[in-house]
DNA sequence: ATGAAAGCGCTAACAA
DNA sequence: TTGTTAGCGCTTTCAT
């Protein structure tokens, strides 16, 4: 006769399971815990009597003097945006088949929310950390990490001077491919559009960012114009470009300039979204009007009309890889080499020839 | 000359505070933990003896004796899935405000996983859990997390029998809408598809769905149908659809069959998307070939050709409202009865006179 | 193989 | 206000 109150009741110990079972605490430890030398009579004796009294190991104290605690935290800027969903997943799902639980702090993008996440989460004494860090100029907290002996994966973006593993896509290449589409088929005015908080002047065009994907991509683009001897317009790249109704703005003022732009590349699906309503609202059409090509190859890409030509990150691959990596540096193992994960153009039918100028 | 070397150093206890304040242990925990009294002057010296050390507060020893994690417990389904990844953003934010992380599990919609899940985070004396619970027969996993004492909320789906907070849309009104919109427009052939693991027969239209979305969404249906008069079609069913490639056949199949389908309904997004994609490979046109109207106003919704009809959800307020109920819960404070969030119908254009039977 | 006892870092009585 | 002394539930020497 169980006493099933609603009452919190005293959860049993391993001191109650070793009274129960009429052994040691330190015997009904070990076979609970399953470490150290039981004898096989022991052992059934007290997994019997933990049954018996549903015992569950309180990890917390396990932690304490383990100082494992079988979880890693994960630090993201914004887990709506559906590239850390999807990261996410990778991560969970690798973490789990590791024994570890993950622990996920959202930023919003805010560096101090992001410095004090990575203090809370060692306060909690994860066992590793996975930070996507936002731009910022200071970078002591990951530092700091780093200092401790507490492993620290850089999801999606490196740091100049953090001697850490960093598992980001490669997306130099596929800028420069994508950028050689364009100009392929024409184009010159060709806009790159990043909600990216970068430093310095809003359109430097790569100062200030940093070792981040947009500085990669921006290079990958820089460098398909000087492949064809063209001058890369500087001036077309937009960052800082958040919110969205500053997005809105933005593709307008590109729109209603005399010298128009002829192609737009949005830096993640999330801009993209924006950037296609505010080209759908002012009437705009893809591709006659305008061409347009987006990072990330989300589903509904394919089922626009016409289907989006983007860039496609193997998204969760690098979820995984960062969780794998971080699981085996938690365990001492020797450091793998970081794969590569390169990101790739894929064709579909968004970018055609700019339109006549018919000014 | 602090030895920054990349060994972990020991880190500083309240013992070593202590010391260095000149004061004892109590007091220097005192002053730290910010509870008890201490006079201005000790505070000062352990706040500084602290600094100087780097001492953070082991927040496992802490939880040990307070009994509180200052962590809640979220588990569901996919948090790939774009509803879950809203929901959690809710969720994450709330919980942040009110001084608490959160550990995610994803599950994979499989309940073993989940039993696991709810298991290893009460291990983990989680303050609290979110659980999205998989649709099955036993549900005493989650019956014991009510027995333990500990906070649970449900988060878009109730549980016959077990009495705890839910927080969910409601949708029989806004299914009821959206088929009196269907039924206007002329159609009767409509399809509802969803990939809920149903138990029993794949399209008993309702029965082994217990209170979930679906079975009250497609109760709505069935109210407007006999609103109307007319027999609600449970032969145009579809539960189970997962994964991928079977709501393809399935969409294949509703097209192919001699009395063809002249409305879908998808019950979310990432069944809308597999499912337009295989409209869009059959050369169906919506909606002059066929009405559709899905669940869940997703941003790329409002960017396709031509616009969709959705039911939307407050998702992130769903998500949010769920931490909510829960830290009240835990701080016991008086149950709030949980708000209600309806769903809502917004027309947009992918309804339209079914087709002239032109077989 | 077993048990007694000493911690892990902190909070919480209890005295002083 | 301060300090002393017990624990929290578990792991881990160290004997036996």
């Amino acid at each position: 006769m169980t006493s099933s109150s609603s009452t919190r009741r005293r959860e049993a110990t391993v001191a109650d399971v070793a009274a129960e079972a009429k052994v040691s605490k330190a015997q009904a430890a070990r076979a609970l815990g399953g470490y150290g030398a039981v004898s096989d009579d022991v052992r059934t004796r007290v997994l019997e009597a933990a049954a018996e009294l549903g015992y569950r190991p309180n990890m917390l104290a396990r932690s304490m003097n383990t100082g494992k605690s079988q979880t890693i935290g994960v630090v993201v800027g914004d887990i709506e945006n559906p590239y850390f969903g999807l990261a996410m997943r990778g991560i969970s799902d690798t973490a789990k088949r590791a024994g570890y639980d993950v622990v996920l702090v959202n930023t919003g993008e805010d560096h101090a929310s992001e410095v004090d996440a990575v203090r809370v989460l060692q306060d909690k004494r994860v066992d590793g950390l996975i930070v996507a860090p936002a731009l910022a100029p200071d970078s002591t907290h990951l530092q700091a990490v780093v200092d401790s002996g507490r492993p620290l994966v850089l999801l999606d973006r490196r740091i100049r001077g953090l001697d850490v593993d960093v598992v980001a896509a490669q997306g130099e290449q596929a800028a420069f491919d994508a950028t050689r589409l364009l100009l392929a088929a024409g184009h010159e005015r060709i806009s790159y559009i990043s909600t990216i908080r970068a430093a310095g002047q809003p359109s430097d065009g790569g100062q200030g960012l940093g070792l981040t994907p947009v500085a990669e991509r921006l290079a990958g683009m820089k460098r398909a114009f000087r492949h064809e001897g063209k001058e890369f317009p500087e001036s077309l790249v937009r960052l800082n470009a958040g919110p969205e109704d500053n997005i809105r703005r933005i593709v307008a003022s590109l729109l209603a300039d005399r010298d128009r732009v002829t192609a737009i590349v949005a830096s993640d699906s999330v801009i993209a979204l924006t950037v296609l309503e505010e080209l759908h609202a002012e009437g705009v059409e893809i591709p006659a009007d305008l061409s347009f090509i987006m990072f990330d190859d989300m589903p509904w890409t394919r089922i626009l009309t016409p289907p989006l030509t983007v860039v496609s990150q193997p998204v969760y691959e690098l979820g995984a890889a960062s969780a794998g990596v971080l699981v085996s540096r938690i365990r001492g193992e020797a450091p793998q080499p970081v794969p590569e994960f390169p990101a790739q153009l894929i064709e579909r039918e968004s970018v055609g020839p700019p339109p006549a100028t018919g000014r």
